[in-house]
DNA sequence: CGTGCGTTTGAGCTAATTCAATAGGAGTGG
DNA sequence: CCACTCCTATTGAATTAGCTCAAACGCACG
């Protein structure tokens, strides 16, 4: 179920072959922060740190491919380069994290959740190639929820808010986003 | 007044020695997200993209040394293994922005301030060598309420009960921590 | 046909916001 | 030194977005 664990040791790194894994950190009350989901060809503990700052749960079975952290850095040693593109990869993190602290602290609810379905349509696009206008949401609403910083209830509210407004359609599973230029409206962004 | 705004080209890396800035994004319509606050010490400019993903703001008249682009990238290039610290820097500024989006999605008002006011009095420790009880606020009370997620009166009022309560005393620029210990509980970290 | 689990919906509540008024300096000029 | 302005911060009252609690729904699985 879980991959690995907030603050254990990072052991290896991972590509994700199939399947998606919920990336999180808990407050010592239980609360829970959501801080992305790794989907097929992410990869994990790719970050310089001794310890892994999120715990990696997998949200439904995962495949992965498992390079052991000794054998990585030996790689990275032999390709001078490769470390230039890692660190060009963790700025492009750091942005995506900044857009998130925007959207946590700044958006409401309803543009959370367009945000978020816009946001995911575009990486499944840049994954496969080509625009779909369904998305995948293999996450469950609670796990939405915590990374939305909202409660399941509302994120249920707002997904059938949308829905209801003819701005997506809800499908097991997923959802069909029908008025993409609407939805960017709504997102504000 | 600003040192780069966001999406302009980074065309140089900067280190601050004195005065303080804030790190922002805006959405179209003027809300706020401030991403950090740039202290003495602190470099800007660091991360290997071609433009700024925040832009920069003096909270107070800054001096700080510049360093050109492409004499940084001949510097990283004579000297490998500062790509290595450079590219482990990035990886811990990704766990402060973790941390960040744990506080806006997830915490209370009281606790981001608490939380807010020992994280600043941590980075003052590190930066000065001796950890101090009083700590400067160099940033208005809006650019606190936007670092948090929060209004202005909200981050007043949030400051007004903890200074009621013993736990901190509110000084001109800045507030003493009276009771660290409670704070560290009242910011549930 | 239950049973279990995740989701949706409803009703009421509350933490934080909004709106509005007041208070506190810092600077300026009389 | 006092009056006046400007700007930020504080305080209060009313409002509301989102939360909590609780009940129904839907569906997969045995």
């Amino acid at each position: 179920q879980a991959l690995f664990g907030q603050d254990e040791p990072a052991g290896a790194v991972f590509n994700v072959i199939e399947g998606s894994l919920r990336l999180s950190r808990l407050l010592p009350d239980g609360r829970r922060q959501v801080m992305g989901f790794a989907l097929p060809g992410d990869f994990l503990g790719l970050a310089p740190q001794e310890r892994h700052s999120v715990s990696a749960e997998a949200l439904a079975p995962v495949r992965t491919c498992r390079f052991e952290r000794r054998d990585f850095a030996r790689l990275v040693e032999a390709k001078p380069h490769l470390l230039m593109s890692l660190h060009e990869r963790a700025g492009y993190e750091l942005t995506l994290a900044q857009d998130q602290m925007l959207l946590l602290g700044r958006r409401t609810a309803e543009e959370k959740v367009a945000a978020f379905l816009l946001a995911l349509r575009e990486r499944y696009a840049r994954a496969t190639g080509h625009a779909s206008v369904t998305v995948e949401l293999p996450m469950g609403r609670q796990d939405m929820g915590d990374y939305l910083g909202l409660t399941i209830e509302t994120v249920s509210r707002m997904l059938t808010r949308l829905d209801r407004a003819r701005a997506i359609l809800l499908v097991p599973g997923g959802a069909r986003l029908l008025d993409v230029a609407r939805l960017e409206r709504l997102a504000a962004s």
